[in-house]
DNA sequence: ATGTCGTGGACGCCACGA
């Protein structure tokens, strides 16, 4: 089974490259974020067309989250159980079962600043996902949490770590949140190295931010021990980063062994 | 370091978020 997570800044802007994509890459199973259009809005009939079904998350002009899948799609709640708002609660989570693993499509807030109140946003956000996941733990089945955490899990994570002296992503209190998810039972399953040292998921559309490889980690796959032990490959596709019309965020692409993942289920 | 995107409101640009 091959799973996959996407932010791709706008689902409307982006559906050329995301139908193109997903002919190409044929993933099972994939979580896109800042769709940024309404639930109604999604292009349902054109992912239907190549074989997926969708379920989505959407809120208009900021954040939007999907589930789309060729291997079934059950289950879904949408939503994060006890999240907090900002002041109300945003599209930042959806859950679906899909082939027999659990999957989240997450967007955790940005945080803008660590004086800003987005930053403590961001805090509660990924301590009522860390209490979602521990309930979803508790089952023993396959769980895979995918998406734009918004958080670099370590110093290498980012292109230049003084450049983020002051700056969210990088704090402690954002990195203990992801080590708490990790406490619960998930596992980082860091992508190999692309072009350059290090498995960068997202470069700024300034600067020339992609082409000088100044980069972040920041779009992540938390998998249960049960899913993390059949992974057989991992990569950024930065292929789909380049040319005209990209999103800032590079597709992660995580492989399965089917076998594998059979045996760890209980 | 802040150079670019994307969105939507009232435009032919601006504010905002990332």
């Amino acid at each position: 089974m091959r799973i996959a997570t996407w932010n791709v800044n706008s689902v409307t802007a982006r559906e050329p490259r995301l139908l193109g994509w997903l002919r190409d890459t044929a993933p099972d199973v994939v979580c896109l974020q800042e769709l940024k259009v309404a639930t109604a809005a999604f292009p349902t009939a054109a992912v239907a067309d190549l074989g997926y079904e969708a379920a989505v998350h959407g809120e208009g002009r900021w954040n939007g989250v999907a589930v789309l899948s060729r291997v079934g799609l059950a289950d879904v709640v949408v939503g994060l159980p006890g999240g907090p708002g900002f002041p109300h609660q945003e599209a930042r989570a959806l859950a679906a079962t899909c082939g027999g693993v659990r999957v989240w499509s997450v967007y955790v807030p940005n945080g803008r600043e660590p004086d800003n109140p987005h930053y403590a946003y961001k805090l509660a956000w990924l301590a009522a996902l860390r209490a979602a996941v521990a309930a979803e733990l508790a089952s023993g089945g396959p769980l895979a949490v995918l998406g734009d955490f918004n958080v670099a899990p370590t110093d290498a994570d980012v292109w230049d770590r003084a450049a983020f002296d002051g700056s969210t992503h990088v704090t402690e209190p954002e990195r203990a949140a992801l080590a708490a998810l990790r406490e619960a039972g998930l596992v980082d399953v860091v992508p190999r190295p692309g072009k350059g040292p290090h498995p960068f998921t997202y470069w700024d559309y300034r600067a020339g931010a992609f082409h000088k490889d100044m980069g972040m980690r920041i779009d992540l796959v938390y998998a249960s021990q049960s899913v993390a032990t059949a992974v057989r490959d991992a990569w950024v596709d930065r292929e789909a980063r380049k040319g005209t019309g990209p999103s800032d965020h590079a597709p992660v692409v995580v492989d399965l062994d089917d076998d594998g993942l059979a045996a760890g289920r209980p």
